[in-house]
RNA sequence: AGGGGAGUCGCCAAGUGGUAAGGCAUCGGAUUUUGAUUCCGACAUUCGCAGGUUCGAUCCCUGCCUCCCCUGCCA
């Protein structure tokens, strides 16, 4: 829940459109938006900012914002994406309460409405076949000619409307029209279509209907209903208004009330894609492993991916709202993501890449209890008890045997400090007959034991994680990575050649055995690594399996890949 | 071509007739037992272009350029 420390989302247009109808009280103190996807498909990150926006709207004017599905089209909408809506939206931390609605719902209404435009002579009853309409409907240049069938009686077109309600024709036979102008130059006035034929079964409704209402007649009457103030959309609806506002024109007196919409720019982010066309063929050409695949900006990936609802909803304010074209890179969305995670996650430590140090000098059945803290901003999270031994696993990027200028971990010669644990100095490694490094040799400080008088007498600029060889438990982990490997995925070729082909590496990692009780979801920065989270479809307490959430930031290995 | 929109720092984005907020990124520097975090500092004589109005224009006017959307019985 929202609290009065959360820094208020900046100005931008709607706000000030809002500010201003308060000011003149143009809704008698209401306020309400929706969030109305259509039960075809799942979330994605596009929606993300779309139900941060109105849910976010709703919370600060005092208003509600009501889950809506704009479910009118039989043949594509399924209970399935309902479900999975609802839960996504649930997920980034809002409660529409009582105000779940469907269009569906509707239908009585919707259709009660049509037959009055049709007495009004609004409307009528078109019989061309689609391609004779599209042939009608005129071009840029050309206005469109009215249809032989415009000029029908309204006592003719309430008859053919009825038997296409009760099913006496075939699909496509017949459509509802509302009488605008054909010479319109914005072709959503050019008559559209406002009820079709379809004899297909509804996920709600069933059989109980062969005609169905568009998107343009329904959706204007569903804010109506609902007495919704805003209604807010994305850009490619701008030239829809006028129709928009037509039809709650002609129907004001049954109405009475008469939404505003607004326009908003989708999102658009760097190196993934957005279209449900495209998701699609991501899934089904198995190029990732399903709609909740972690490196799908779907809602479901995200989740799995370790995102959050807070770093969601900092996303949506840090990009703000306009109606210019933009491009977010996804850098943004991560640094959100980090942003999040470094205050909450408790850290942890894993060894990702493994090779073995043996501290030579060290006594062989000696172990001393490191502690380390859960969380270095939150004390209070208090301290787990990591046991140093002889012999150790550190990650392989922390040896060099020739240094590379710059590097400051572990070379012959070199000294850095075993995180929580001692200094120590590296004296050799070993190798195979093939010149694969085996181990690494060195020796430790003994004065230079954390957390102890004058441990930090020897100063060294590295610091490396290390686990013990005697208590580790190994682990799956999967280590995401961006999906495409270009900013603008489809713009040099076929977007499905951009996929990034190391975006999704599964390896055996070892991991101390505090994070075997993980449970799924749990979230952790793995230290010097990044966020992980416990998988929640294959992760279990005592097996977990973690994904990597994004990593650190690391403006040495930026440089130095 | 007709209609509808948009152009302010590398990326977002406020602002509005009175002399360019903020965030992110970047670059310095400090702290740091995560090359992380945190902190401090720097960062648009300029608002797509060209004219005009004005004491004064990113904001008003004119013309131009660029980009996005629109000819589903999808949403």
């Amino acid at each position: 829940m929202p609290n009065s420390t959360e820094k208020h989302a900046p100005a931008n247009f709607i706000r000030h459109m809002i500010d201003e109808d308060v000011s003149q009280n143009k809704w008698g103190g209401r306020f309400a938006t929706r969030f109305p996807p259509e039960p075809n498909g799942y979330l994605h990150y596009g929606h993300a900012k779309s139900i941060c926006l109105n849910f976010g709207l709703a919370r600060d004017y005092g208003g509600q914002c009501h889950m809506r599905f704009d479910d009118t089209n039989p043949e594509k909408e399924e209970q399935e994406y309902v479900d999975a809506i609802l839960d996504a939206v649930r997920w980034l931390g809002f409660d529409w309460g009582e105000h779940q609605f469907f269009a569906s719902d509707y239908f009585d209404r919707l259709y009660a409405l049509a037959e009055f435009l049709i007495q009004q002579g609004m409307a009528y009853v078109d019989s061309q076949t689609a391609e004779a309409m599209r042939e009608h409907r005129g071009t840029h240049l050309i206005p469109g000619q009215n249809s032989p069938f415009r000029e029908r009686s309204v006592v003719d077109n309430l008859d053919l409307f009825r038997r296409m309600k009760a099913g006496e024709f075939p699909d496509g036979a017949h459509v509802l029209r509302a009488k605008i102008d054909m010479a319109s130059p914005n072709f959503n006035l050019r008559d559209p279509v406002l009820y079709r034929i379809r004899h297909a079964e509804h996920h709600r409704t069933g059989n109980l209907w062969c005609i169905y209402p568009l998107y343009d007649y329904t959706h204007c009457i569903s804010d109506a209903l609902e007495r919704i103030t805003h209604s807010i959309c994305t850009l490619e609806f701008e030239d829809h208004r006028p129709l928009y506002d037509w039809v709650l024109d002609q129907l004001a007196p049954q109405l009475g009330w008469h939404p505003q919409q607004i326009e908003f720019a989708r999102l658009n982010l760097t190196y993934v894609v957005l279209s449900k066309r495209k998701l699609i063929q991501l899934v089904e050409s198995q190029a990732v492993d399903s709609w909740d695949d972690p490196r799908l900006p779907t809602l479901v990936g995200a989740r799995r991916r370790g995102f959050t609802a807070a770093g969601f909803q900092l996303f949506t304010d840090r990009i703000g709202v306009s109606k210019a074209d933009s491009w977010i890179d996804m850098s943004v969305l991560e640094e959100c993501m980090r942003e999040d995670l470094n205050l909450n996650a408790e850290r942890r430590i894993a060894v990702l890449n493994p090779i073995k140090l043996i501290i030579d000098n060290y006594p062989e059945n000696l172990q001393e209890d490191c502690f380390a803290p859960n969380h270095p901003l939150k004390p209070e999270l208090g301290k787990r008890a990591i046991p140093l031994s002889k012999e150790l696993w550190i990650e392989r990027e922390d040896y060099m045997e020739t240094p590379s200028k710059g590097f400051f971990r572990l070379y012959p010669g070199n000294r850095v400090r075993l995180r929580y644990a001692y200094v120590i100095e590296c004296t050799h490694a070993d190798y195979d007959a093939n010149g694969q490094l085996l181990t690494v040799h060195a020796e430790y400080l003994p004065d230079t034991k954390s957390g102890t008088p004058g441990s930090d007498s020897v100063k060294v600029k590295g610091n490396i994680h290390w686990l013990p060889v005697k208590s580790v438990e190994a682990c799956e982990v999967r280590l995401y990575d961006r999906l495409f490997s270009v900013p603008h995925p489809g713009t040099e070729q076929d977007f499905m050649l951009d996929i990034n082909p190391h975006s999704k590496q599964i390896i055996q990692a070892w991991i101390e055995p505090a994070l075997t009780g993980a449970q799924a979801e749990e979230r952790f920065q793995f230290e010097r690594h990044g966020y992980f989270v416990a998988d929640r479809v294959d992760s279990h307490v005592g097996k977990p399996v973690f994904n990597r959430t994004v990593g650190l930031k690391d403006t040495w290995g930026k440089t130095h890949a």
